[in-house]
DNA sequence: TGATAAGCGAGACGGTACGTCCGGTCTTGAG
DNA sequence: CTCAAGACCGGACGTACCGTCTCGCTTATCA
């Protein structure tokens, strides 16, 4: 589907739909709406007519794109380019620390402060959106960084026994709850150095 | 509510205040109609009208007794006598384990499971409601949890350097990470297991 | 003690009712505020707490003495000593003419203007208030006023076949409709005239 | 709803309001609930939200057509094809007599008499209402008897001096008066002939 | 080149839930 | 039994907003 979308552009003739094409420049206006009005109002009063006036545009536009509030925060605060938090550097420990400050810094942009409490009560109330939002992001982070502790295994850097979910519970749930419980201004170096004593000593062999 | 109760508990006679006094069944029912409520439609969907007719009575009376919605449910999912979380054995691989079991339980009834993102929203839109609710029941729980964790350094069961505040957020944020990446049903004793081994090598002196 | 008591109302002993008497002020400062208010905010907007505020007193107190709103509103608006009425000339035209002008200035006091449509509706819902209210205060003057018309018949100043009743009904609707469809400023004397000629045209022999 | 009416009875081609437009049964069905829960409970007890769950909707569609209860009650008791009191037998008596007829037989049906007193209230203390419903419906009916008894003067079937309004007055607020104190029983023919023998003798020349 | 089909602007619609007002009742303690 | 004081229960209110729909127009592809 996406290669076949790529290919729209080359002379090739593609099975494009029928009808008008949407206005790109809506998607545009209406995701950096999305993303600013998160902020100001938060996740609860942010309202679709409230994003629609901004982008200057209407309801039934954005309700085109988009199927519900969720989805269109979930776009307007993790745009897909992002890719923070996939750390490659070979070394168990460097990963590790990449990880937590990846994670720290990811809730410390206020887009994502604002859009993550609300994203995850939606979870709660509609597993299948969960689903869906996962296959378009975490699930390839997730997943990524789950392979890359389970990987460092077999280099021997980690305890046998160590479940690599249980590990990425304990840095993005730590991060997480530091945030809801403190605010994001402590999660600075400190915290993450302390975060990453005490992981890298529990999951060291 | 609590006001009421706690003056009650007084042993010198309080004047009581004038007016009729509350009907406490209606507090009761309502309490019990939100808690059913809530593992039935979720917290989004949960409308205190709704909560009002289960409960046999009207839209006033609950405003009468909760502000908002956010502190119904906190004190439908949480009564005040709940003390799960409040281990001491005075041993701190005990506490720790007493620690991560508790916030798995917790976690695990429905009511919570039903309650806490909606709660953790709300939160984040409201900082004063979670002032007001850490007041009524977090901050004796997590403070007491902390000065736990705090005291194991005198005891010397405690690696230098380690801050209480990140080990809480460790073992809150893992359990709640693992209950919304991966539901109730993976939060049992081979997780607690798991995760307090990773914890305690990783605090341990 | 007793005699004592008895001489202060009546001759004959009254068994005096027990406990606390009625503070006789709190009647005559409600049936004032109960004017004031009416005029000011109408029947409609016119709430018994508003009423206790005014009088310095509060609801109960008034719910003792008065039913309902419109049973305090009617004795409000129409003062037991009123006899406006009855007028006694020994001679028809000139008791139309008192009738008709009667009614014109009974409908020109703001109290009355303001109470009787929020009656009249109350009445239509309620039959049972209708009856008592009557029973107060209309009987006593409808049925006088009826009995002048109907002697005036046997005197020979009254076209055989004429329904006393009917032309109660059309002095007292007459002021009633001008009221209610023109306001009470063209309820003066041209309006008196006018309604009395055709009237004694209409009934005379 | 009457605004959008009359535009469609203009022969040019009118652009039509813009938006979803309404949904007509929803018309028909409220004013049929409205004119049978005011013969149930009276104006006064009637509620938008018995009207709503009994024509199968719910309040804002309700609010959305009428911007209140009395309008909406008025445009349910008095539909606007009605036209029984506009009479035009080109006789004076026999308009007199159509009129008080047909005030009599208004007064008679159960949903007018169930509205009627409610209406009168609500006119005493919104003067504004007052005049808009007066432009819906009276203005046209009263304004047209006015007219007729008028133009009788010229033609010499009306003794000089009469105001027509004064007979207006007296045919309806006749009619009113005897409905309010005697009920709609007393209402019938014995009681239309007494009212015009009377009205007749009395504006003759 | 016209028919077809979807998107857009504009805005009202049907309907859910809200939070508040207030009417009439009840409770307590004092007189 | 009344009073002051005031809170209580519950009916009804009028509003805000959600997601959908309708319309007239525009923009593109298909036949």
């Amino acid at each position: 589907m996406s290669l076949t979308a790529q290919r729209q552009t080359h002379h090739r003739a593609v099975p494009r739909a029928p009808g008008r094409p949407r206005d790109r420049r809506i998607d545009d206006a209406v995701l950096e709406a999305t993303a600013e009005l998160l902020q100001e109002v938060g996740y609860a009063r942010l309202s679709i007519a409230a994003v629609a006036a901004r982008a200057g545009t209407h309801k039934p536009a954005i309700y085109r794109r988009w199927p519900s509030k969720a989805q269109l925060v979930h776009e307007a605060a993790f745009p897909t380019e992002d890719s923070t938090l996939i750390p490659d550097t070979g070394n168990l420990r460097d990963d590790v620390e990449s990880m937590v400050r990846g994670a720290a810094e990811l809730f410390a942009r206020p887009v994502v402060r604002a859009a993550v409490p609300g994203l995850i009560a939606e979870f709660a109330s509609d597993p299948d959106l969960h689903a869906r939002l996962l296959e378009r992001f975490s699930e390839r982070v997730w997943g990524a960084m789950r392979d890359r502790v389970a990987s460092s295994t077999e280099r021997g850097e980690l305890r046998p026994g160590v479940d690599p979910s249980v590990v990425l519970d304990l840095v993005g749930g730590g991060a997480l709850m530091a945030l809801l419980t403190r605010g994001p201004g402590d999660l600075g170096e400190a915290w993450v150095e302390s975060t990453v004593s005490i992981l890298m000593e529990g999951i060291a062999p």
